[in-house]
DNA sequence: TTTT
DNA sequence: TTTT
């Protein structure tokens, strides 16, 4: 028996990218920054910050896709998976993904947005619906757009790392 | 946005009991313990251990009676959820469930048991089957019974307590 | 062996109490609410609001008293404990706590006030200090008042069970 | 605010390795399986295997070296911490640690060894001792060998990707 | 009521 | 490299 199961709140880096395997499911990546603070033994401030990258398959991937956007804050539950790939160098590493099964979306700067999905709290049954401000309820598997749809989710094949996202740390909003 | 989530192993005090909601959904009870050991201030060692009361429904409360029995180690991640209760006394009190989303059975007295049920990792698809010694593995929806069946569940109605549906009694299908 | 963990995320109902032990030592009480919402077959949107007990010991009860109010939003790590006690009506109930081992203070309507305690990211010595808006940091086991101290925590010893807190809904901030 | 939390349950691959600090403290590594297993379409058993490294610094340490074993099954609890290092061919990798911050040893093959550390349920004062068959109980602190004491454990420097201190080699003060 |  |  093991258990491997992360959990994490952080913020988008970037927006979720969305792809379409071949059997037509969909795969989102992104990653979320967590930091943590403390005081050195001098009293000094220290802050790390740790970049995760998420990957959600299937529903999950597709209400991330529609619904996140670069600084949005989330709620992730999943597990560590590794990945080999092959670097622009042509070297093989390996990738460290948390692989999703659960998410919840938070206030993000626009507001009290908040959502379940996943197992959900009540078996398979229970879906809550994405709710930003005063948006009226939609079931979770819905594609229709809420009444203030989100811009398009990018739609795109990342390169392998799905985001070392080291060069944006200005643009990150939080 | 909030969180309410809750991973406990312990060991089942008595075998499962599995009844039946007039929708023909099935509900599982059982408690398991949990205990805590530590040296106090004079060396000497302590315990403590806490009773959890569980409830299932569905596909996991299927084979939870299936599969668990008095004393069998299982993990067990939900959710708390009170209930208000009458006791024999007349009396209103509240009792404490976690309603279980995620069940894994570890190893039992009786062997090497291992499996896992819930969201599982890989999305929906990823339903591990149980595995008893040498058992054949089979789907975890399926209800035909192992190569070495486990005794029959106990169906009953249980003391308040242990009851989250205390209004189908004589709605049992059987 | 046996794993007995709770992790919340919640608002406080009321100001926490701290009080103090006989050998000196603080406790601290407050509860917090969780709430899930979800869609029920006929596309009605359910609410469930959950009440937890926290209950905390030394440092972190003293952190507690000194940050939280009602309304603050608080990550919540810790175990789930019993305890027995005698009601107004003389009849013995059990209450069900949640003992926190960790903390962290999320964003509360006052600003973007985050911190963690407990045992920290670096074993002992990583303590993370309260911020309030622009408050300087100080050390977590400072029981020096930040730039913009809060109010003085309520010192008093509670009725047993905690908080049943059922009765000021219409206070409730969030 | 956010949040860095991994928990696992897995085996150890080789026994740990302890090293120690300039300053005197003791850091530990070993990498941990955990495993899924899975029927795919076909109905065939997968299985997918993952190492995590694990890092553990101070009195973790030296407990898990003194206690954990190739093949001892242990509960951690942790943060994701990415590091860089040099590889054998020059080249710049990240490797992925769980740095620990408690620990409970299940039962291995050689017994029913079980026992807590970390933050413990009751704040610092809460240490479970090491329990290896009869073994008597000693403090979490004590460095004194239990009454049938594990081989010394490995001291040695580790190559890269499990190593997280590189530049200490030279100062172990043994 | 379990388990170590 | 573990374990079931």
């Amino acid at each position: 028996m093991s258990l491997n199961k992360v959990l994490l709140i952080g913020n988008l880096g970037r927006d979720p990218e969305v792809r379409y395997m071949p059997n037509g499911e969909a795969v989102c990546n992104f990653s979320i920054a967590t930091s943590e603070t403390w005081n050195d033994r001098n009293g000094q401030r220290q802050e790390r910050t740790e970049w995760h990258n998420i990957t959600m398959y299937r529903r999950l991937a597709e209400i991330a896709g529609q619904y996140l956007r670069k600084g949005s804050q989330v709620y992730i539950e999943g597990r560590i998976q590794s990945r080999k790939y092959q670097g622009k160098d042509g070297i093989e590493r390996t990738a460290y993904d948390i692989v999703a099964n659960e998410m919840k979306m938070l206030g993000s700067r626009s507001g009290g947005s908040s959502a379940e999905y996943g197992d959900g709290g009540q078996a398979g049954a229970y879906q809550q619906a994405p709710q930003q401000g005063a948006y009226q309820q939609a079931p979770a598997y819905s594609q229709e757009a809420p009444a203030a749809p989100p811009a398009a989710p990018r739609r795109q094949a990342p390169a392998a790392p799905a985001a070392p996202v080291d060069d944006i740390d200005d643009d990150i909003p939080f």
